[in-house]
Parts: C-alpha cells; structure tokens; sequence
DNA sequence: ATGGCTTCATAGTGAAGA
C-alpha cells in the first residue's frame, strides 16, 4: 500500500499536476493540504473520472484538507474533536484497514505571534486527540505538512534558521510529543541522501539552490512502522511550470 | 537588503504562506 502527502497550494491552480502525478505514482493514498476550495469547488467529477474517491474539508482562500483513496474510505472525521477551530485543517478516514489522518498543522508565522500561540496549542489538542485515536487505531499513519522542521538536518541552512518559526525549540518539542506516541518519521526509518527536503521558498530561486526545509511527513504508528518498506520524496514535480512549493512524499507498506 | 514569489480576493493592493 503506497501513501503519499503532498500540499499542493490550490487545488485549483494544481490540477493537472496532481492528475499526472496520480498516473505516473499510482499510490493507493495521498493526503492533499491548502486545497484552498470550498467544498461545492472540489474537483470530483475530475477526479472520481480518473478513478479516485474523495474526501474532502475546505474553505474559501485558506486551509483545506483532502484523502483520495482507490478503495473505499470509511468512518470520516474533521478536524480535531473539542477544540473548536474554523480553519479546515485535519481529516481523517479508514481505507484498506488503515487509519489515515491528514493534517496541515499552521504555519506560526513567526514566534513572537498569536498565530505561533494558536500553533501551540493546536499541536497539544493534536496529541491529545490522537492517544485516544491510536488506542482506537492502532494501524495509524498521520500525514501532512507538518509545519515543522523535525531536525537541524532538516534544514539548508540550520543556522540562519535557529529558534525561527518551523525551527523553534517548542515547535520541535511538540513534533517529539508526537513520536513519544510511538509514531515512527518513515523517512528516517531508511537511510537517504544529505539535503533532502518537501518544501522550497518560491523566492530566491531557492529550489534550484537547495534550498529548503523538510516539513511534509508521513509518522507511522508503531503497528504500521514495521511495514514500511520504502520512503522519499518525489522532487519531480517542483521542476515543473507554476509547481506547488512543496513536493510529494511517498511512503511504501508491505 | 526583513525583500525576493505565488495564491486568492479583488479591481489596486493586501494578506498569507514558510
């Protein structure tokens, strides 16, 4: 079972992106972030036409999640139940035996703001929430743009980006939170190459200067871990014409 | 150099992303 996560900012805008990316990956999953459409918006006909099933949570200009998923997806849920939260950033559905958790977990704009405070706890009410869901599921996999940085070796430029939003001590504290739930990073389960990130700032010609961080994660619980048989990050996209400034990440179970 | 680009909502610019 091959699942993938890709924030591709703006469904919309992405498309046909996404379409040649479905038929040259052919992953069984993917968990898309900052679809930015309202629900009434989201490309089904399009989609179901190309052989998926969507679920979807959107909004106007900002946020929203998606799963498509060739087999069916039951049992959905949005967002982070008790905490009341109007931005569309979490689904979560169980396809294939597998419970598949999407989020786009904020941005924090910058540490000395209230959105970084709402990061914060954002990210409590995350962990919170997902103790009870592994016990319920201990097949998990949680998936998305994380927002975070896990290590300085997730970084181009560690220095430059030391206690900077993405790379602050909290933030990587709450991500360690996480694993604490036994949630395994399946990238790092495989030895990969130096300078591996998902995301490049369209400025500064930064992917072509490597410049980038690595904040879109695939955790696997640790029923699911042991199963993982591949991981990476598909770069491919980036090089693309009007691409989305995060690429896919793809992990492979057995 | 605190910008640089891209998107969306808008109708000239501003917010937000990371």
């Amino acid at each position: 079972m091959k699942l993938a996560t890709w924030n591709v900012n703006s469904l919309k805008v992405r498309l046909p992106h996404l379409l040649d990316w479905l038929t040259r990956e052919q992953p069984d999953v993917v968990c898309l972030q900052e679809t930015k459409l309202e629900d009434p918006k989201f490309p089904v006909t399009e989609l179901e036409a190309a052989g998926w099933r969507c679920a979807y949570s959107g909004q106007k200009t900002y946020n929203g999640v998606a799963i498509l998923s060739r087999a069916p997806a039951a049992d959905l849920s949005l967002g982070i139940p008790g905490f009341a939260d109007e931005q569309k950033r979490v689904i979560a559905a169980t396809v294939e035996g597998v419970r598949v958790v999407c989020v786009y977990i904020p941005n924090g704009q910058s540490v000395d703001s209230d959105k970084y405070r709402y990061k914060l706890a954002w990210l409590e009410a995350l962990t919170v929430w997902l103790r009870g869901e592994l016990e319920k599921y201990p097949d998990l996999a949680l998936l998305g743009d994380y927002n975070i940085a896990p290590e300085d070796r997730d970084v181009h430029d560690p220095a430059a980006w030391k206690d900077q939003v993405l790379c602050s001590e909290p933030e990587r504290a709450a991500f360690r939170g996480l694993q604490a739930l036994g949630l395994k990073d399946s990238f790092r389960l495989f030895e990969q190459p130096d300078g591996a990130f998902s995301w490049w700032d369209y400025r500064m010609n930064a992917f072509k200067r490597r410049m980038g961080l690595r904040i879109d994660l695939i955790l696997l619980g640790e029923h699911l871990a042991p199963r993982c048989k591949a991981a990476r990050i598909d770069v491919e996209p980036r090089k693309l014409e009007r691409p989305s400034d995060h690429a896919p990440v793809i992990a492979e179970l057995g």
